[in-house]
DNA sequence: GTCTATAGTCCGATAGAC
DNA sequence: GTCTATCGGACTATAGAC
């Protein structure tokens, strides 16, 4: 074992989910993090371009894991469907620790700053799709086109089933498929 | 005539365009703009919740325009028609001064900071659109879509609008209208 | 690891407009 | 009088420079 104790980053991440939850983000400060962490200010700030970027730890990985998704789906499903099962994967993953996602979103919500980071965040996971639609030989438009519309109705389906008050009987796929379709229909109606 | 000079509020903003302009907009501190508009870097403040906010001035008025425009469409026409009509009134507007879109639009993509800000901006924009339908008698879900949809065309098709050289040439509203269609079939393919 | 600039807030004061 | 726009100064946390 090392000088200090191991994962820093991730016991950054953690403390500071902890104390947003419970006394807020604005009342937080970096310093009382990196305190909490034992480690300085300084080394918060190597870890986490700023501080809103502690909660968004996760967003590459799952970028990556959408991409990869969308490059194992067989050569004849449509993009768009491609997409919507990629996302509705993520959903699955989302889904394994309710509480811990619900937590998250209401410490989102109650912060302005980090919905505005939450939003570059899912606009990095809509080009993340993009880029691996066109990496499967979709032009750049309509390969935006899946992104976009995937993110903007996985952005209303999770908030939805956030609100729901038994989480155990509500299913985050099953709801984000529903509201694609919603999506899709509504987009396509009179053409 | 009182006892400042008047308009203190669009003085700011349009000082502290050209001041991003010219320097950069990290590179530009709220005290200069201020002293260039003859004012306190707390009277800056007054006017604009923060020194990104100060670029984005017209957004609640272009929100307006928006949800005037979905209002007034003929109640036979289907809301993704009406979005498109209206956003692509709203390209129109943006086409009447080339120029300062085009400037405006390079200020914001040399900052990561402002980018994000304009993405918040056009999130408002969306949701405007999804409670202007939701006014027509357009269910929730699909009303966030038509506003996702077209705001989502929007963002493919004013950057390539901008990167076009002979601006004189290229019609924004049809760049629009035609980047929406794409986005339609991608997102239709394949039901 | 220290030092510094800047964003952004809080409180109070002031001077006209209505 | 009340309201609104300005100014002044002190203050903290963030974030980056050295």
């Amino acid at each position: 074992m090392g000088r200090w104790a191991p994962d820093s980053r991730g016991r950054l991440a953690r403390i500071a989910f902890a104390l947003f939850a419970e006394k807020g983000f604005d009342e937080t400060t970096s310093a009382e993090i990196a305190e909490a962490a034992g480690l300085t200010e300084r080394t918060f700030f190597r870890h986490f371009a700023d501080k809103r970027d502690v909660l968004f730890y996760a967003v590459p990985l799952a970028a990556g894991r959408l991409a990869e998704r969308i490059a194992e789906a067989p050569a004849e499903v449509a993009p768009i469907e491609a997409v919507t099962e990629a996302i509705a994967a993520m959903c699955g993953d989302f889904q394994e620790e309710p509480e811990l996602a619900r937590q998250r979103h209401r410490v989102i919500a109650s912060s302005p700053a980090l919905q505005e980071r939450e939003l570059a965040k899912h606009e990095e996971l809509a080009r993340a799709i993009a880029a691996a639609l066109v990496a499967r030989g979709v032009d750049p438009t309509p390969a935006r086109a899946c992104g976009a519309v995937g993110i903007a109705a996985f952005r209303v389906a999770f908030p939805a089933w956030c609100a729901q008050r038994r989480v155990k009987g509500a299913d985050l796929p099953e709801t984000f498929r529903q509201t694609m379709a919603a999506f899709r229909a509504a987009v396509a109606e009179a053409r």
